[in-house]
DNA sequence: CATGGTTGTCATGTG
DNA sequence: TACACATGACAACCA
């Protein structure tokens, strides 16, 4: 149904959208919100164009009533206020709050009017006035135009153009304004027409125009040429008119009266409570940073048809300057971080950060005690750093805030050290890919910075190069040079010890590691001797078999050639040759052989 | 959250 | 015996 509706649209009023959606679009309005009201206000439209002629009538008489009404001066407030008509005011002031959004939104009454209804309408009953001084509703073309009279006929609708031209609005034309927007119809029409766009900008509205500035610019979000002008006759009530109901609905004297009464109020529903419904998050920083603006209530919502104020961009752009936002962000931040940690609580000199606790004779924990503050969950950084940032650099405003603020202290505290910590290098190492390398080079400088940070709390005169890398001499002589107290001299010997210790770890890691590839070195190799020595057996098993094969086809062929007396053959089977100790060969017959052997172990003396 | 790698540190052994 | 070094073991940290 409402699809159908969009469907059937007119161009004119797409194109509308369009504009005024492309106009919103960097504030982040998205294309629904436009259809939804597009839709809402379609439906208004076909019911609108029902009662257009008498909804017309009836505003050709508010118009007369409102032409003969006086503008009467506000005695306390000295601004101009109209006086409300015999048969206005209760409209004025109770129809626009029933007329509010919702009811614009969701049941949308009959009895709304179009914009180009109303601009028609207004042009109809106010020729020459608006002729001269509609800066939205007439074209530069209208605008110099003659000069029509009030009893000229009724200004074409084809002349009505969104295009603003600023102009004065005399007194009357003024009183005549407001009685006219005062009218439930044409706030609904305007609202309808307008909160496709202001819903989400900042554009004002023209129904409650400001009486001491007798400049009006209904339409501003058109008024391109002159945006000063138009930034200057619009109030923060009038934009709240644009996605608050119960405000944008009110009659220009009731504004008055809520402006005049409740000035907080009408702070309240202003440019901040529309930035609540949009930008909630960043409501409390934009209201802090823009705060200066609404002591001009004018001044607070002059720029915004032009510049809005309350873009998404801006609040990102602006929060990181914002000192509150920064603050915040501080907070956020370094809060979860557990690295650096809260240890003021534990550091020992977080109360007297005047003098040292760690002077070169009060003071005498040992390093277990330093390490037992390493386990703490405060690292060892962030105490030395907290250390350092209150002793050597007894900052008069770190002093404030470690006064003033407990949290901010720590904070204050801990994001010194942090800062002091994360040098390029290490943030390097985590930004990009971790090798081996540049982590121990990281946590090794770490470990340097730690132990550097307890000589510097100590006071120690070496650095810890020095105390670890001296030949034993040569540190024998420079301890023995200056006089060092008992905390001191074991700080030193730590550090001398857990440096030695350290190369000779990673000394012994290096060689484990050595010995390893070492080892696995040795064991390819031997893999390869093995290889080879099989490769080689394999070929001697064959070269064996080979010859033995050669062996015996020499014996078959020694053995054909053999004949006895009589010519024949001896049979393999029967006989064998075998070779004396001479040299000599001899044929034996196998079983004569073992004959002969037995002979030979009977008769021979052998 | 579990897991494996890396590193610092300590305790102990060794020369 | 003191010292330096080596090394196993443990814990912390990190990806």
């Amino acid at each position: 149904m409402l699809e159908m509706e969009v469907i059937h649209s007119t161009q004119q009023d797409m194109e509308l959208i369009d504009i005024l959606w492309k106009q919103d679009i960097d504030l982040g309005a998205r294309r629904e919100v436009f259809d939804y009201n597009h839709r809402q206000k379609e439906h208004e439209l076909r019911r609108q164009r029902e009662l257009e002629e008498e909804k017309r009538e009836h505003l050709v008489q508010e118009q007369q009533k409102a032409l003969l009404a006086q503008l009467q001066l506000d005695e306390e407030t000295g601004e101009y206020i109209p006086c409300p008509p015999p048969s206005t005011p209760l409209q004025s002031a109770v129809t626009p709050l029933e007329a509010t959004q919702n009811v614009s939104f969701t049941e949308q009454s009959g009895d709304a009017m179009s914009f180009d209804e109303c601009l028609q309408l207004l042009a109809e009953t106010f020729p020459v006035e608006e002729t001269e001084n509609t800066p939205v509703c007439l074209d530069t073309t209208a605008v110099s135009a003659p000069m029509m009279s009030p009893e000229q006929p009724v200004l074409p609708p084809a002349i009505l153009s969104p295009l603003p031209t600023p102009q004065r609005i005399t007194p009357d034309l003024e009183q005549a304004w407001m009685e006219l927007l005062s009218l439930p119809e044409l706030q609904q029409c305007l609202n309808m027409q307008m909160e496709d766009t202001l819903e989400t900008t900042t554009y004002p509205l023209p129904n409650s125009p400001e009486v001491q500035n007798p400049n009006y610019s209904f339409y501003p979000m058109t008024d391109l040429t002159d945006g000063k002008t138009n930034s200057l006759n619009v109030c923060p009530a009038e934009f709240m008119n644009t996605f608050d109901g119960s405000v944008h609905s009110m009659a220009p004297a009731d504004l008055h009266q809520i402006r005049a009464k409740s000035p907080q109020a009408n702070a309240n529903l202003t440019a901040e409570s529309f930035c609540e419904i949009y930008y909630p998050d960043v409501i409390l920083e934009e209201s802090s940073g823009q705060h200066g603006l609404k002591e001009n209530e004018s001044n607070a919502v002059c720029d915004i048809p032009n510049k809005p104020l309350f873009t998404p961009l801006d609040f990102y752009s602006h929060s990181p300057g914002d000192a509150f936002d920064r603050g915040k962000q501080n907070l956020t931040v370094e809060m979860p971080d557990s690295d650096s940690g809260i240890s003021s609580n534990t550091s020992p000199n977080a109360c007297s950060p005047g003098k040292s606790l760690y002077g070169n004779d009060s003071y005498g924990y040992s390093d277990s005690d330093m390490e037992e503050m390493d386990d703490n969950p405060g690292s060892a950084e962030s105490d030395y750093s907290e250390m350092f940032s209150l002793n050597f650099q007894p900052d008069d405003h770190q002093m404030a805030i470690s006064v003033s603020a407990p949290l901010g202290q720590t904070l204050q505290q801990e994001k010194n050290p942090k800062q002091h910590r994360t040098d390029p290098a290490e943030e390097s190492g985590q930004n990009s890919a971790p090798f081996t390398k540049d982590k121990q080079k990281k946590r090794s400088e770490i470990r340097l910075s730690r132990d550097e940070q307890r000589a510097k709390a100590l006071k120690i005169p070496f650095t810890v190069d020095m105390i670890i890398n001296l030949p034993v001499d040569d540190f024998n002589e420079l301890m023995s040079k200056h006089e060092l107290n008992e905390a001191q001299l074991a700080l030193v010997r730590d550090i001398r010890r857990r440096g030695k210790n350290k190369v000779a770890a990673q000394n012994c890691r290096k060689r484990k590691m050595e010995n390893i590839v070492g080892l696995e070195s040795n064991l390819d190799s031997l893999k390869d001797e093995k290889e080879r020595l099989l490769s080689e057996k394999s070929q001697n098993i064959t070269n064996l078999k080979e010859m033995k094969q050669q062996l015996n086809s020499l014996y078959l062929e020694v053995f054909s050639m053999l004949r006895d007396e009589k010519g024949n053959s001896y049979s393999p089977s029967d006989y064998s040759l075998q070779q004396s100790t001479d040299g000599s060969v001899f044929l034996v017959p196998r079983i004569k052989k073992t004959f002969i052997k037995t002979e030979d172990n009977l008769f021979s003396p052998l």
